[in-house]
DNA sequence: ATTAAAATATACTCAACGGGTATAGTTTTG
DNA sequence: CAAAACTATACCCGTTGAGTATATTTTAAT
């Protein structure tokens, strides 16, 4: 029941993105050094983010990546759901069918998840980059 | 971000025990048949619940297992911690030294988590089992 | 046009974990 | 003592986590 090591690099170069408030290109090295994530694992990463629309990038020299949002407009859910997909307490939340007692009217077990995990979006949604600022 | 297989299994398992109230013995293969959980995977799982103080169990002819405790003094947390150990949203808010960073004064984004952990675990501990039945 | 600096795409590795199964043993009661 | 139960330990095997490697493409500066 944990958030994944990407999605921890994630918040981490959202952050430091967050900082330059999209005013310039950084690239992946500075990143890297910077908040101490291996680089080509940082490079994996990165894509997620962008098909996400939470950064944006730039080839060649010069180039890099750069918040693609108002840092406030970027929530720890946004970049949670970029990396490791939609969150789902447990997996019969994702798909009935992975209940072994699918059929089963409403089972009570999920239906209080689900709560809590609605609970649990709204809280990381709650929370965005600008926040995270100082 | 989920919980595993064996927790939503030990859920079950304890709703099941739980609408007996204690008043007697209910072996792993009928718990098996009720709640369509593979029977050896269930008596890996059933020692944790025990270990927990959660169940009590009896062994030889007649035996089985039973709450230890009244189900309103069960929570899901309970299971969860019984089954999976210790909720940690992040590593490094199991162990400081996970944190790449570790040594930076205080992470912003490390308290945050804690908060939203902190909110996840007392949102399961406010669940119990009595809720649960019907 | 060429070169160098960047990101991107794809594929690979390797250990750990999830979800189970199998075997052998112990306790209890009849 | 035999049968019914739980217990302990060890194994299996596919998936995921975390990261590395290689080759490619885009861009800007010269």
């Amino acid at each position: 029941m944990n958030i994944n090591q990407a999605t921890d690099y994630g918040f981490r170069a959202v952050l430091y993105l967050a900082q330059k408030d999209g005013r310039e290109w950084t690239d992946a090295h500075t990143i890297s050094e910077h908040e101490v994530i291996p680089i080509r694992f940082l490079l994996k990463i990165m894509p997620n983010l962008i098909r996400a629309g939470i950064v944006k990038s730039q080839r060649g020299i010069g180039g890099g990546y750069a918040l693609a949002r108002n840092p406030k407009d970027v929530s720890l859910l946004d970049v949670v759901e970029a990396i490791e997909g939609p969150i789902y307490l447990n997996r019969c939340l994702e798909n009935e069918d992975y209940c072994s007692k699918h059929g089963a009217p409403v089972c009570k077990i999920h239906r209080t998840l689900e709560e809590i995990q609605d609970l649990l979006s709204s809280e990381l949604g709650r929370r965005n980059f600008a926040d995270l600022l100082d």
